[in-house]
DNA sequence: AAGTGCTATGACACCGATGTCATGACTTCG
DNA sequence: CGAAGTCATGACATCGGTGTCATAGCACTT
């Protein structure tokens, strides 16, 4: 690879006047620039990063430790591919502003984020952001010292800079959208409440009720979902069934998800219901596509993903 | 940032023994590395990739360029995520053997690639792998010089490396299979024949016809799906309708893609036909997550994206 | 006793950029 | 016309590691 004597060499200049060539950190005459261009175009000249980097100390690069990656590879995970949306819009920021980015995956293990930061420490990255696949609480060991960290969908107990996003009000909007539609039963199968996001997603709901005078019916909120080995969608079966059987049976059905979403499509209509004349189902973020392909199409929120990550970023 | 003098001082020996404890290539006394390491923790000390690289030549990096991260923005895209198995087969296989990877994304437009890898060699990666998110011809221009390149899910005229996925074969497997499981008319319905994928598929459905002894009958094999605008699923109705309308309508229906089939899921039901007691529905590859969510489970192949991804690392 | 080989360590140059300072040629101003 | 300022350029040190070579101490051979 050819360095920055060797084009100096071919313009007959100095080294340093095809750095500032490269840089246009100082006035350079036309003749000589044209020459130093010309002889880099000649080698095949990219400068080094590694080199200039010992200088200046500004590696240009970001760290970004995340799971997006790996965990698709788990069909059974509670979550669909937020934190790759997120990825998406930390990327582009990035792109945008000449900076590149690193991308370590923890392969699940979150043993293994140590390890990953030194490395990017070692490449002397400027920032570290680290993003999880669902909104959670995490205890982070960066070790990172004095490099600053952003988490993006989850947060700590040491006040990191978090970006997080709205459950509650996500929920809130869409159950009072529904309202607005003219429902009145409106059920909730949630997620495994050990998530942070079904605890502030349940609060949303039942704001949504009692801001439009609907009185809270606990029968009509049903945990649908646990992130443990049993699941199998029995869970989904017997609340769904639950609730069809009620005395007044729910008229829309939230889901917790959009895949439990897509689940109950096929549970609906296997026990001869229609969707929408039957019963109505909405969803909640997580599987784009399936939202989009479903027919019906299922009325959903979208959490603002890329904007969080761009945020980040 | 602590440097190898600041260790060497506090550990009262030269920069060069530091270097040897952290290298281990060669021998340093047993008091001798105490000291060091003890220092090294001390100071917080983290090597400089950037230092080490300028004598070693070896930047430890591997530059991947892909739309994996943002094609999902487009949800008309006519794939699913198959570039996102490749990317992590790479990132696990990269991991696993110490190298750093920097993604970039080209944003879908591959006018900025060139740039991209500008920036890859301006950090020096040892390879450049390039994963294209369906089967296809690129015309890739890297500027890459003596840069080893790898393409992935896709080819180019000069005959760089790729690893590429076996459409024909997985299709005539699948296709075998349910004509083993009892099936005798097998409809397909196709992606865009522009797509290489679809070209190879057919042969493979073709085959397996033929293998079987099963006549080949073109009014089983439509085109159901034309990336441009227009589309919106019309297309897959009419095919479907098509299909059903025969003499000898099919008893199982393989779709171009898993999307595909979702949709025909919705469509077929949407007609009062239930699934798989009035026809049978197969799908390919694409969205590993449909599949298993969709009630009844759909039967569809999945082509080794990961390995794909593991064998280009 | 002299020579050989091994272990443990340090001195020093070097990788490829860039920051600092110096220098020579010109222009401009009082 | 000389002083001051600007422009264009080069010499040299420096960033933080590692490769090369030198050296000192010690055990072991012949």
């Amino acid at each position: 690879m050819a360095t920055i004597y060797d084009v100096a060499k071919a313009a007959s200049v100095s080294p340093k006047t095809v750095s500032r060539v490269l840089n246009g950190d100082a006035p350079v005459g036309q003749e000589t620039r044209k020459a130093v261009e010309a002889a880099m175009a000649e080698l095949g000249y990219v400068p080094s990063n590694a080199a200039r980097m010992m200088r200046s100390n500004r590696s240009g690069l970001i760290g970004l430790v995340t799971g997006a990656l790996s965990h698709k590879l788990e069909p059974m995970e509670p979550t669909g591919l937020p934190d790759l949306y997120i990825v998406q819009g930390i990327q582009k920021v990035m792109a945008d502003s000449g900076k590149t980015l690193i991308i370590a995956d923890t392969g699940g293990t979150s043993a293994k984020v140590p390890q990953l930061v030194r490395t990017f420490l070692q490449h002397r990255v400027e920032a570290l952001i680290y993003v999880a696949d669902y909104h959670q609480q995490v205890t982070l060991d960066t070790g990172a010292g004095n490099c600053p960290v952003v988490l993006v969908n989850c947060f700590d107990a040491d006040g990191t800079p978090a970006i997080l996003p709205d459950d509650e009000r996500c929920q809130f909007d869409l159950v009072t959208d529904l309202i607005r539609s003219g429902h009145g039963r409106i059920a909730y199968l949630t997620l495994d409440p050990a998530m942070v996001a079904t605890e502030l997603r349940s609060r949303g709901y039942r704001a949504a009720l009692e801001a439009a005078g609907i009185p809270y019916d606990d029968a009509l909120e049903i945990m649908a979902r646990k992130n443990v080995e049993d699941d199998d969608g029995r869970l989904l079966q017997r609340a769904l069934d639950a609730v069809l059987a009620l005395d007044g049976p729910p008229t829309v059905i939230c889901c917790g998800n959009d895949e439990m979403a897509l689940r109950l499509y096929g549970l609906i209509r296997s026990r001869g219901l229609r969707i929408p004349e039957d019963v109505s189902v909405a969803g909640f973020d997580n599987y784009r596509a399936i939202a989009e392909t479903l027919y019906p199409p299922l009325t959903t929120v979208e959490l603002p993903y890329l904007a969080m990550g761009q945020r980040a970023a």
